[in-house]
DNA sequence: TTGAAATTGAGAATCAATCTCAAATATGGA
DNA sequence: TCCATATTTGAGATTGATTCTCAATTTCAA
């Protein structure tokens, strides 16, 4: 399916589809939550599969454009991406104790981003809510 | 002011008051807007004052640690600060055509990041929210 | 004033991401 | 199927932001 719409949008560019890409776009659906450059292009090997580095950028840059991927956030140590589709947008919180992220969805927030563009007359094509804060374990642990 | 409030979080570390420390200070409560660490370097040199590159990094970290300053995106050509003292929380649209960036504050936004939070029983402590999309003279352009 | 401890700065090091360009490959047409 | 050609690949170089190193300098409590 993902495949599907990858290779259409490469068509209609005038991209061609080849054996790395179809690796790639492969392997980054198999992460189920975040996943950074590196750590694809390992797992690409781990598996005996075939794909550079140089690929696997190139090919992320194709992925967000065409929508099947984000971009989470930039870290000190690069960046997350996160595949879209068949999982929804959604935004994050991210726990500044352990690091670890919650993702959730709001209705609500959406109505907000668009009310928000009407009075800037911005036209909002997509956003990126990140809360800091601490999750309930580390709000725990700090008694 | 800012200064005080400086001096006090650097004493309290068992840090100390440098020269250069004031001078970084000084200039990035010069900036109305945001600004990345380069530029900051260069106006300073260009007052004629000294602080090297390593310095106005380090003590970047130490404005953000105590607050004064926030990091305000990661971009790919580097990190944009801009100081929050005085200044009031707010967030960003930026335009995809021309990289301009509206500031803007909702209450609303504040209200349902509480209750976003409740919902998971995080304890949220600061929210970043960045609307990407175009401006209005780039919607006009695009015509 | 003094000396231990913190800080500075020039340049090296790091690290993610992009670029280079010759060799390999995909694709539409014959 | 085969060809011609424009696109893509990959290894390694390059870029660019940020951090690190460490000897020399500076701060500050006593």
């Amino acid at each position: 399916m993902e495949k599907k719409i990858f290779n259409k949008f490469l068509k209609e560019r005038g991209q061609r589809v080849t054996k790395e890409r179809a690796v790639i776009l492969q392997k980054t659906f198999s992460y189920h939550g975040h996943f950074d450059p590196e750590s694809l292009y390992l797992r690409i090997r781990e598996t005996g599969l075939k794909a550079s580095r140089a690929s696997v950028y190139r090919t992320l840059n194709l992925l967000c454009e065409c929508g099947l991927i984000e971009r989470v956030t930039k870290t000190e140590r690069g960046t997350l991406y996160e595949h879209t589709f068949g999982h929804g947008h959604h935004d994050h919180m991210l726990c500044i104790g352990c690091g670890s992220i919650i993702e959730f969805y709001s209705e609500d927030l959406e109505r907000l981003q668009d009310n928000l563009c009407r009075k800037q007359d911005f036209k909002g094509v997509t956003h990126t809510l990140e809360i800091r804060g601490y999750c309930k374990r580390c709000q725990k642990n700090k008694k």
